[in-house]
DNA sequence: ACAACTCATCAAATTATGTTGATCCAAACA
DNA sequence: TGTTTGGATCAACATAATTTGATGAGTTGT
């Protein structure tokens, strides 16, 4: 499990995970994979404004789509999610290796 | 170990680690505690600038500061990046035990 | 008291993000 | 073929985050 994020695509997905719409999204998707329309729906969201957001998160490699016939359905990916905490796993234990305070 | 973060909290946390400025501050602490005069020019920055990143930091638990005399002492709370580990590894799970993909 | 220094805060300007409504494209179906 | 549906994308607008330069408050040294 090596961390292959680097600090870019961190920041990616730091800020895509940071919007309470898309962690909405994240928890619908919990259940499984689901079609554009039906999140529409669970969310009571408009469908372009869902639109965006899925392609945040698309583009960060938390969710994955697959199409048939004229859907759209989209999962997660946890492994992204994974990603994520083996590179704040590293800045931790980079950061946790502080010097002494500074002497006054 | 408990996370005690709630979800406003990590989002917060999320946000502030996402803007590159504030990882370079994160970054220069890590050696250990500064005052605000050598962040500056360890970042090549402005003040007022590097005093809203640390404020925004400071804010959301990654860092904690110091007064002496006519200094501000700043310096990284490592535990802040554990609980936002655990955060995001909950959230894992959850996203995890996913129901299986909508038969077509 | 005065001047120099450290740092926070504020208002104004800038830039980035998110929202809305319209439009377009492809698939399905009559 | 014409029509409907699912979904992406675009431009315009709205909102939020960041940067800048100025000001002010506390501290130290003269």
């Amino acid at each position: 499990m090596q961390n292959t994020l680097t600090t870019e695509q961190s920041r990616q997905t730091l800020k895509a995970l940071a919007d309470p719409t898309r962690l909405d999204v994240i928890h619908a998707l919990a259940e499984g994979e689901r079609c554009v329309c039906d999140l529409t729906a669970d969310l009571g969201i408009t469908q372009s404004r869902l639109s965006f957001h899925l392609r945040v998160l698309r583009d960060c490699g938390l969710l994955a789509d697959r199409h048939s016939g004229r859907w759209t359905y989209y999962r997660l990916q946890p492994d992204a999610l994974s990603a994520l905490e083996d590179w704040l796993a590293t800045l931790r234990q980079h950061c946790s290796r502080s010097a002494p305070l500074c002497s006054d």
